[in-house]
RNA sequence: GACCCCAUCGUCUAGUCUGGCCUAGGACACCAGCCUUUCACGCUGGCGACACGGGUUCAAAUCCCGUUGGGGUCGCCA
């Protein structure tokens, strides 16, 4: 057991986004692999942000994606776990104030008297211009006069140079020059993201500190304040961003962006963290990417992360997704295609386990998502018509008719219901009819399904069973005499 | 605008740190063919990249500088 201790710090204002997710893994993958632990703490610090059917949806995320946290928050009748909580920011603002306060008895930090209506002004005067407050530097008369009046606390940032030797972008260094005074605490006594982050981090003994590089500036900060503070330095790991497939930064509208979407769209979780582990991390063997969380687990190392951001590629998902549905136990997939086609409206509980695994097995090595199992067995639990009208066109002519017939009478003739024994029948009159299987396979499939693709179609034919098959076909039979007629 | 990060096939990437084994490898996508009762799957092959310009060196995708392009940050948001 080593003493890695990792976190995800999403604040919830927003569902569980696909960016997050990535660093969520990350950071799971890092604390697993060196036996260390992955906290979950939620940033709601900003009231008006958070809401409370975001942390749900946010943990509901975590949950279905498989990365379970080791401390963190209450959940779902689950209480908090962990030595080190609360794990809500919104919980430990007394903690924030003392370690302000601190800063500001050490002269590290002051308060300002600036209205924001002042700085507003400031700003919108100079707008390149870092902010600089006159009360840096105030004589203590002059702050005692102020009284009680709303006052935030500024970090005093130092003079100098920041270097960071973050573990991805090596060393990085910063002209403190380049940064303002910011506030750590607002008049109201709420903390700004960089104390708490950092109060945090130091307090909860962080160790490693996985994140966007959208916060690789903001480190600097954050070096700052530990410094000031007093607290050992996490190791930083700053990761780019993922782009959407124009290359843009990924739209919190988007469809997609949200990790349930996927899951709602018919993608295993499995396939989800494959390909968003892919996102930015390779493998030390060769060419492999076909991983499952407890391999990624065992393989993962920082050093392996990449530089450059990566763009999203919904091909290269499915695929993948179409690998891992390939890779379950029939009986696993069958349990996974069941409540999709329940929520069709189909009557999923009428059949035995068998029967559905036997669906399940003729369909597993075709779809690339879950949700596409619906079109692909629909006619199992509904009647075929409309028949799809270019298969009309191309089968239900005169000779598919004849061949429609003839094989009527031979399905009807056949006791032994099997798709072994129905193939070879079929096969025995199309050797008669002097014509190739496929002749005959097309209309058939036409008659019994309503439409051109679909499972092999003796294996169907098994499972629909003689009496709905011998329906179908004189049903279909119909159909053609009624078209002849017009 | 300032600062910071990044830059290999359309996309994800290997190779870059520790120059030569790279006439740059793999995967997705795309194209062709094979398999085949359809669609898929699978198999075989094809297409396809070191952003640009300078240097350093016997030798550069790899090191240095510049340019360009992309991204990020500059809040009393996180």
């Amino acid at each position: 057991m080593s003493n890695t201790r990792c976190r995800i710090a999403p604040s919830p204002s927003g569902f569980l986004h696909i960016g997050t997710a990535k660093t969520a893994l990350y950071n799971w993958l890092f604390a697993k692999k060196t036996g260390g632990v992955f906290i979950l703490r939620l940033e709601d610090t900003d009231a008006e942000r958070t809401d409370e059917q975001y942390v749900h949806g946010m943990c509901e995320g975590f949950r279905w994606l498989g990365i379970e946290w080791d401390e963190g928050p209450e959940f779902g009748g689950v209480p908090e776990k962990g030595a080190y909580g609360p794990y809500r920011q919104s919980q430990r603002r007394e903690l924030y104030r003392a370690e302000a306060l601190r800063l500001l008895d050490e002269g590290k930090a002051y308060k300002c008297f600036c209205t924001k209506e002042e700085i507003d002004a400031f700003r919108k005067d100079r707008p390149h211009d870092r902010f600089m407050s006159p009360w840096r530097d105030a004589a203590p008369s002059k702050v005692a006069a102020m009284g009680d009046a709303p006052s935030a606390v500024r970090f005093k940032v130092p003079e100098g140079e920041t270097v960071l030797h973050d573990v991805i972008q090596g060393e990085v260094r910063w002209n403190n020059r380049e940064y303002d005074d910011f506030v750590i605490l607002k008049p109201n006594g709420d903390p700004i993201f960089h104390l708490a982050v950092v109060v945090d981090d130091a307090h909860m003994k962080i160790t490693h500190v996985i994140r966007g590089d959208d916060h690789l500036t903001n480190a600097a900060r954050h070096v700052m304040l530990f410094e000031a503070l007093g607290f050992p330095l996490p190791q930083y790991a700053h990761h780019p961003l993922v782009h959407d497939e124009q290359g843009r930064k990924l739209s919190k509208r988007m469809h997609g962006a949200n990790v349930l979407d996927w899951r709602d769209d018919g993608y295993l979780p499995e396939a989800i963290i494959n390909y968003i582990a892919l996102l930015g991390w390779t493998s030390e063997e060769e060419n492999r990417e076909f991983f499952t969380l407890d391999e990624l687990k065992d393989h993962f190392t920082l050093e392996r992360l990449t530089k450059s951001a990566a763009r999203f590629d919904r091909k290269k998902l499915d695929w993948l997704n179409g690998q891992h549905i390939r890779r379950l136990s029939v009986e696993d997939f069958r349990d996974r295609i069941l409540p999709i086609l329940e929520a069709q409206g189909f009557d999923v509980r009428a059949r035995t386990p068998e029967w559905l695994t036997r669906v399940a097995e003729i369909c597993q090595g075709k779809i690339p998502t879950l949700n596409q199992i619906v079109q692909q067995t629909d006619f199992f639990f509904r009647p075929v018509t409309p028949y799809e009208e270019a298969g009309v066109k191309k089968h239900f002519h005169m000779d598919g008719r004849l061949c429609l017939e003839a094989v009527l009478g031979v399905f009807a003739s056949t006791d032994d219901w099997t798709s072994k024994t129905l193939h070879d029948a079929v096969q025995a009159l199309a050797d008669r009819m002097g014509t190739g299987l496929r002749k005959l396979v097309h209309p058939i499939r036409l008659a019994l399904t309503g439409k051109t693709v679909g499972p092999g179609l003796f294996e169907l034919a098994e499972l629909l069973g003689k009496k709905t098959c011998l329906e179908r076909i004189e049903d279909a039979l119909a159909y053609i005499a009624a078209l002849d007629e017009l």
